[in-house]
Formats: structure tokens, C-alpha cells, sequence
DNA sequence: TTGCATCTTGACCATTTGGTCAAATCCCTC
DNA sequence: GAGGGATTTGACCAAATGGTCAAGATGCAA
């Protein structure tokens, strides 16, 4: 396991790629996130992705040059769509409904994407062997950045002073839990977040505690106010 | 894989054990939950937890029938640990306190047996092939139970109407994480639950979210009052 | 000390699995 | 439609790994 930050593990992933190519490139890297998410790094088998992507193992060790370059390119493909919510986050926005609209994208993603998160768990949990340069620089500075956003709300008295980068943990930690529990989840409420209900029910949960928890009124008083 | 829920998987487990037994199997358990932890269950192998039992893999074997037999030991030895603090609850307490100590007692385990929080997850992800009929049936009624205590509190108007099991599970989350995501919290952070500081600011901020959340007075003021 | 059960191990085996390679086959350009 | 590169695959290999087994070492009771 080397590094994945840099260049493209495999060449040709930008530029020219035959129609061939990229179709192919894609039914890997899906069944390969498929495969990944059930059974962690080693417990994946190439051949069983590449079944599932229906071609040869042979085929698709033509496209990656090994298992490890797959995972990579797996993990690279899901880490933006990842952690683009808290991006979303607009310092000029309100507080609660800024906070309340990453919640209920983080969930939807969580509801989207429960693969692309348990991935990414399965590779925090066994030391963040390929993605740790990444954590310790862009999402680093990234939660410096939002950190900073929340430390001025909370500086002009909009919200109550709770430490932001535990606030955003707490976020982080909730949100993924329907995701990477949701056997537990179902094994304890015969449901997940594939049910609309469900859904809008841990939404509506998460987003109260969360925001009143940081001294914020939550749901929103009738509105007309100011 | 089967099930593990019934009788022990090898025996001689709870009766006569001699010395060298007891002992040895306590270092295979050792072992094992660090590799489990570290790797998964595929990830994880005989060879290198016999070694670190300081044993060869043999004589694990004569100890432990399979490589799932001891992943299912392991499982069994920490799943009562783990999820001992929920029954702490008590019903008489008052709201406040009494989440907040489960709160802390859970970071504390979180703290304290990083490794086991990181195998239970893992096996919940994989759809806890081992463990699903435990949390079917024994979680299931903790849960239910538990969730009746705080169904009364919010009856007898001690705190804000909240989904009982919604607030479990993000108790769970947020606690879990500092154990399950610490090389990402060290990364981001710099530090982990294992910095008493850090520990005692993360209780400190997890609790006032999540009681602040509940409509709860948090710290408690003064003291003094009724 | 002796005899027996417990304990321990190295040698060995079958299977799984990541990866290579040379031989096809396909597809596109000229 | 011929030539050549891109694509695809089966055969094959070496290493890793879970598990077996027979033989030897060790501990313990009488």
C-alpha cells in the first residue's frame, strides 16, 4: 500500500479515453465499491469484482494494475462527493438553517451513498493506510476553514459557544451511524434510511437535537419575525 | 460463519480450565481482538495472533477450532463489556445525570477499549454476520426498555419530546467515533481520547450538545435549587 | 519414578488468490 | 479490407493461508 494524493494510480484516467475504456473504467470502479464496502480491503477478491463488473479478472487487471491501484481509484472516486457537504457550509448564511441543511445533506448522502461511507470508514478504522495524507492536509484545512465559521456565529452571539470542531464531529458521527449501522439500525427498528418515513424521521430527530444543542431555535418559530 | 449466540463455541470454555488454559486462551483473546481490530476479520491471521500470543499457530489451533471460532470468542468476550453502560440507565435518576453518565461512561470505553469499538463496528458493517441474532433479540429488548425510560421522563414533562431511539443511537455515534475514527481525529486534531485533556473536553462538548439538544439544563446550575 | 493426559510444534496439504503472459479477437483508421 | 493497436481471455504461477497430523515435550497424580 503506497500513497494515493498525487497523480493518477493508473494513467489515462483524464485525458483521452476510448469509449470502451471509460465504460469499462466505471463498471469497475463500481462493483469494486461494491465489493470493497461488504468486505473491506482484504476480504475483497479481484475475481469477484471483476465477475461483478462482468468481464475476466484478467480484463480488469488490464485497466488496474493491481488491487490496490483499484481500492485507490475507489477511494479517490467516492472522497470528493464525500466531503463536499461541508463545503456547502456559507458563512453568511444563518447559523441554524446553514447547520440544518448540512445535516440533511450529510443524511442524504448517507441515504445515497451508505456504500461510499462504509468505504470510507472501513479505511479511517484500519489507519487510514491510503487516505491519511489527505485527512492531515485538504480536510484539515478544510475543517480549519469551517471551524472558523462557526467560532464567528458563536462570536457575534448567534448560537451558543460549543466547540465547533466537536460540533462538526458530532455531525460527521451521527449522520454517517444510519449509514455504517444500518444493519443495527434495522435489526433494532425493522427500518433504515431507504424508508421516506424513516428518512425523514432521523432527519427531523438529528437536526432538533443537534441545533438546539448548540443554542439554536430549531424548528424555525413561525418565521416573520425580524 | 455461524451463528454464535447459543452455547459456547469450544468447549470447556466456563468449567474446569486449568492454569495453562485459562491463561493461554486469554492470550489468544488478547490477540486477537488487537488483530480483528487492526485488520478485520479476512484481514486478520492464525499465524500472526499466534505469534502475538507468543505461541505457534498449531497450538492456537488445539486451543481454538478455527480461525471464526476465535473471532467468535472474541466477539462474545467483548460484546458484554460493550454494551454493559446502556443498562446503566436507571429509571428513578434524573434525566440530566443520568444520560450524562452514560455519556461519559461510554467515551470512557471508548477511551479505554478502542480496540473493541473498532471490532464491533467492523462486524456490524460487514452486516454482523456473527452477531445479528444477538442484536435482534437481547439489544433489541435493552433498547426497547431503555427507550421506555426516557419515554417517561419526556411524560413527566423532564425534558423536551425527543424520538427515544433516535437519541440512543446518537449517543452511540458520537461516543463510538472518538474510538472508531481517532486516526482521522489525530489527524484533524492532533491529539486523541488517549490525551486526558482531549477526554475531558470531548465529554464535556458531546454532553452539552446532546443534553442541551434534549432540553436539558446542562452543566447543572449551582446546585442548590429543590 | 512412572504412566498418562495435557500441551506444543514442525512438517505438510489443499485452497485461495493476486498477478503474469502469450495467444486470440475486436475495433478503428487509412 | 488490411494492418495495427486496443481489448479480452484462459492457462498458468508463486505466495499466503487455514487447517491436519503424528510425534515429541511437559506437567501432574499416584
Amino acid at each position: 500500500m503506497t500513497e494515493l494524493s498525487g497523480q493518477t494510480q493508473d494513467p489515462l484516467k483524464a485525458g483521452g479515453m476510448s469509449r470502451i475504456q471509460e465504460k469499462n473504467r466505471s463498471l469497475i470502479l463500481d462493483a469494486a465499491l461494491g465489493e470493497f464496502s461488504k468486505k473491506g480491503f482484504s476480504g475483497a477478491t479481484v475475481e469477484r469484482i471483476a465477475a461483478d463488473a462482468g468481464m475476466s479478472k484478467s480484463n480488469l487487471l488490464y485497466y488496474f494494475s493491481s488491487k490496490e491501484a483499484i481500492y485507490n481509484a475507489t477511494l479517490a472516486h467516492i472522497l470528493e462527493v464525500w466531503l463536499a457537504p461541508l463545503k456547502t457550509l456559507r458563512p453568511e448564511g444563518e447559523p441554524a438553517s446553514e447547520l440544518a441543511a448540512y445535516i440533511r445533506q450529510k443524511i442524504e448522502m448517507s441515504a445515497t451513498f451508505p456504500e461510499a461511507s462504509r468505504l470510507f470508514a472501513n479505511e479511517v478504522m484500519q489507519g487510514a493506510p491510503q487516505i491519511l495524507p489527505i485527512l492531515e492536509t485538504e480536510l484539515k484545512r478544510l475543517v480549519a476553514e469551517k471551524s472558523q465559521v462557526i467560532e464567528d456565529w458563536i462570536a457575534a452571539g448567534k448560537m451558543r459557544r460549543v466547540d465547533p470542531v466537536h460540533l462538526i464531529f458530532t455531525i460527521w458521527a451521527t449522520t454517517q451511524h444510519y449509514a455504517d449501522f444500518s444493519v443495527q439500525i434495522r435489526a433494532l427498528t425493522g427500518r433504515d434510511l431507504s424508508d421516506p418515513d424513516f428518512f425523514e424521521e432521523t432527519v427531523s430527530s438529528v437536526t432538533s437535537l443537534i441545533l438546539n444543542g448548540a443554542g439554536l431555535v430549531w424548528p424555525p418559530e413561525n418565521g416573520l419575525a425580524e
